[in-house]
DNA sequence: CTAGTTGCAAAGAGTTTGCATGGCG
DNA sequence: CGCCATGCAAACTCTTTGCAACTAG
């Protein structure tokens, strides 16, 4: 899709690696790479190109600020993420566990769980013990 | 929360109830109510205060414009959320199926599955079947 | 050199908010 | 009657788009 590779798209492919699968916004993008002269439209350019490669999934939690995640070549394919609703990290359920649960899905319900597409919301196991302040 | 019950209020619960479970955009609801006299801003404000009462879940799945769904006091509890990425349907998984799944996840991986806050992406068994247009 | 890409600013879309009016209790 | 809720419009935030300048190949 892409025919140059400029400076801008270099520098945030460079930035999306080092961030795999983590989800960041489009802001938070631009803001970490601002002293790369990147401007928020490349960011969001660029990020719109990605996504249509399949290197870039969007999605969004809360409904007001889209999120964007990398998804290596490679890395991650076939497993589940699980994010964590208070302290808002990414979990990676292994491919093994995610295959067994599409398998669940798809028997009872016969629905074909896309996996790269869902993200399972709930309590990660170090914040299930911190209960304490809601 | 609220103190008064408007002929608004009324109006936007009673059009909730009669589509529990739906995922509807604040606007796709002010469309629908436009007879009714409801402004748009009387629909956000009673939705946000519907969630924070807990009788509405409000997510986003594109990044752009939240959905809202109405989780009545008995309906649907413990059940998971299945959305087809093809003809946009919401499907319930039972709580049977439901359970055994969060069980999966929190005997794996640890992590405490939020029943009402995850939905499934995937593609319902209709149209698994007429994958012809892409 | 030529076409794809960038940056900027303006336009859009969705959501929130301020304020005067209106209506529930 | 007092106060909360509504309606309207303006303000905001996030995202997209038009266009001239720039640059990768």
């Amino acid at each position: 899709m892409s025919k140059y590779m400029t400076k801008q798209r270099r520098t945030l492919l460079s930035y999306l690696r080092g961030h795999a699968d983590e989800q960041l916004s489009a802001q938070e993008i631009a803001a970490a790479l601002r002293d790369e002269r990147i401007s928020l439209s490349a960011v969001y350019r660029n990020l719109a190109e990605l996504e249509a490669e399949g290197l870039v999934r969007r999605s969004a939690s809360n409904g007001r600020e889209a999120s964007y995640r990398f998804v290596g070549a490679e890395a991650c394919r076939g497993c589940l993420h699980l994010s964590c609703k208070r302290c808002g990290r990414t979990f990676h359920m292994d491919a093994g566990s995610a295959e067994q649960l599409t398998q669940v899905v798809a028997k009872t319900e016969g629905f074909a769980l896309d996996k790269s597409d869902t993200v399972l919301y709930g309590l990660c196991e170090f914040c299930q013990d911190g209960k304490k302040e809601e």
